[in-house]
DNA sequence: GTGGCGATGTATCGGCCCGATACATCGTGG
DNA sequence: CCACGATGTATCGGGCCGATACATCGCCAC
């Protein structure tokens, strides 16, 4: 998961460690808590290992003058561009929890409309079976659970039904072309 | 986070592992996915080996007949039940994430006022801070980022403001002890 | 009656990810 | 001139997950 967001955020521009640690907390916003360098360091290695990402230590234009040391830039291969693509299309099981749904969303930009109709409803169904179960606890167990354990499953449901509502109209506006342009080129880079 | 929440439930009633994972799943509601084997059973023997927990096998009134084999029942010990009060207590920062709120307010009923009340400000504060960091975002890069990220993070803007408001009501509620009825008297074991 | 099948039940393994920690450099202001 | 906060890379122990394996129980179809 955590490698298609490292891999989509460095196909819009090369970063080191710290930088794509920020950009990756903007990007996912809430749906996932700011990641570890304990996670992410290990990760890009992995990646580097994989032939995904290069790692370069940019010597400015005078070395000896520029030199901030340490910084590695990680910047995407182009077996990396494709592996980034095969992961956008997958469309499996994990694509539907909280964090791949997120992830995923996040590059609906570079994802073509029918994968991002598959992506919306695969969702879709999977937080209306939790409602489904959260009902079901409300109406069959509301003896055996004391009035905090309800409340919390009352704002659960909640969430629930405004998450599928919020999805609807997503779909709803995928289907009808009224979507967000999802502009298919590649970004320019941006000036750094 | 997982050992309170086992050692709140087998304060409820002795359970073996499969009904444990399925009352967990309850409990706790959306804030935590159904919980793996993979993570229930090695934390039941690290609760066990820490003599929080007594692990039995029960054989039935007549051994041979009721043979049910493998079940093993777990049941909360004394000390077990001195180290769900110092968790249920304590009020760290990860009390105040998604997960550990979660499952501090899922065992409200037996938390005492003044507890109830700093987590739920100190959750409240911490939502506030995602609220603002995301009106930053939202105030500052509109113009960086694409049309589905921003989506993104509308909806994760909104739904802090919609669990600031909820919080605020349970606080409210707290304070003029209109809140629901504590009970601070164990469960009566239920019948099994 | 038996054979399969879904629910019940215990258990392990590889791997992702986290928090804590350590350490070095840079820019700024006291 | 030096202290301190922001920037920056890196490791380690441990919690938790998904996949997998395997055994039993109750029931229904054949």
């Amino acid at each position: 998961m955590l490698e298609l967001a490292i891999l989509g955020l460095l196909q819009e521009a090369p970063m080191h460690g710290y930088e794509l640690r920020k950009e990756l907390a903007t990007k996912l916003g809430t749906l996932r808590a700011a990641i570890s360098y304990g996670t992410l360091y290990p990760t890009l290695k992995r990646l580097h290992a994989a032939g995904w990402i290069s790692e370069t230590v940019p010597e400015g234009v005078v070395p000896a003058l520029t030199s901030r040391r340490g910084r590695i830039v990680y910047k995407i291969t182009a077996e990396g561009k494709e592996r980034f693509a095969d992961l956008l299309a997958q469309t499996g099981p994990e694509t539907y929890d909280d964090d791949g749904f997120g992830v995923h969303f996040a590059f609906f930009a570079r994802t073509d409309r029918a994968t991002r109709l598959r992506i919306l409803e695969g969702r879709r169904r999977r937080i209306e079976e939790r409602r489904e179960g959260l009902r079901e606890v409300l109406a069959r167990a509301t003896d055996r659970l004391d009035a905090y354990t309800l409340e919390l499953q009352r704002h659960g449901l909640e969430a629930c039904e405004r998450e599928v509502r919020w999805l609807e109209e997503l779909i709803t506006n995928e289907r009808s072309g009224r979507s967000p342009q999802p502009d298919p080129s590649p970004h320019p880079d941006r000036q750094r």
